[in-house]
DNA sequence: AATATATACATAATTTTCTTATGTATAAGA
DNA sequence: TCTTATACATAAGAAAATTATGTATATATT
């Protein structure tokens, strides 16, 4: 994912919010997207991502739609209304993961 | 150590960032600190604490000196040259961490 | 005096999340 | 033809945390 150790524990909100704002993704466009985003800077693994979209199917925060394009498959994950919720408790989280890391790291300005 | 997940893969950085502003501290002060620096927001458990504490000074990262005040042990740990260096990088890294999630979060932004 | 809480360390079992490696399959480009 | 890109998946292992214990002393409360 990086060789910086703190972007474990945010994949779930990277792909929530990916999600909250694309309406529908596929795994693979996910790993793009973020690429792309991040200009490189962060990849997402599919070690790592495919695990996460079943554990937030099976969490029913996420509805799944298998397509074929160009004769290949496609799983296309999308928020159900219980993963909408839960993409702003995610957001709120990182924005107070941010703000608590600053008061750690600049005390000063707290 | 939080509600959030976020947190896991940052607290080295914690540590090296008070060891950096605090000179020596021992386990129990730093659980203390940081429970005073987030008001209670963060809570960094012994579990975790120790074990971390005992890789940094494998790494020779950090120093320990042990001293018994009040009839009580303290273990107290303070940089070495190499864990200063370290603690620059750590926090670059997250510098860089917050701008890659907030490209992510708010691409608007970006 | 007895009990609970605070101080101070530690480790073991388990869980979560990730990396690395591997596997299958099709399409497109060199 | 061979490599790269697209598209999924899982298994073995590592890393970092949680949760549960354990030891011991000092202080505060009942």
């Amino acid at each position: 994912m990086s060789n910086s150790k703190l972007y474990k524990g945010s994949l779930t909100t990277i792909i929530l919010k990916l999600l909250n704002e694309h309406d529908k993704m596929y795994g693979y466009e996910i790993t793009q997207k973020v690429k792309e985003l991040t200009k490189g800077e962060l990849k997402i693994t599919e070690g790592a991502l495919y695990p996460a979209l079943h554990k937030l199917e099976a969490e029913g925060l996420l509805d799944v739609e298998v397509a074929k394009v160009d004769n290949r498959l496609r799983k296309y994950y999308k928020l159900t209304e219980t993963g909408t919720k839960e993409t702003v408790n995610k957001l709120e989280e990182l924005a107070e993961y941010i703000k608590t890391m600053q008061a750690l790291v600049n005390p000063k300005l707290a």
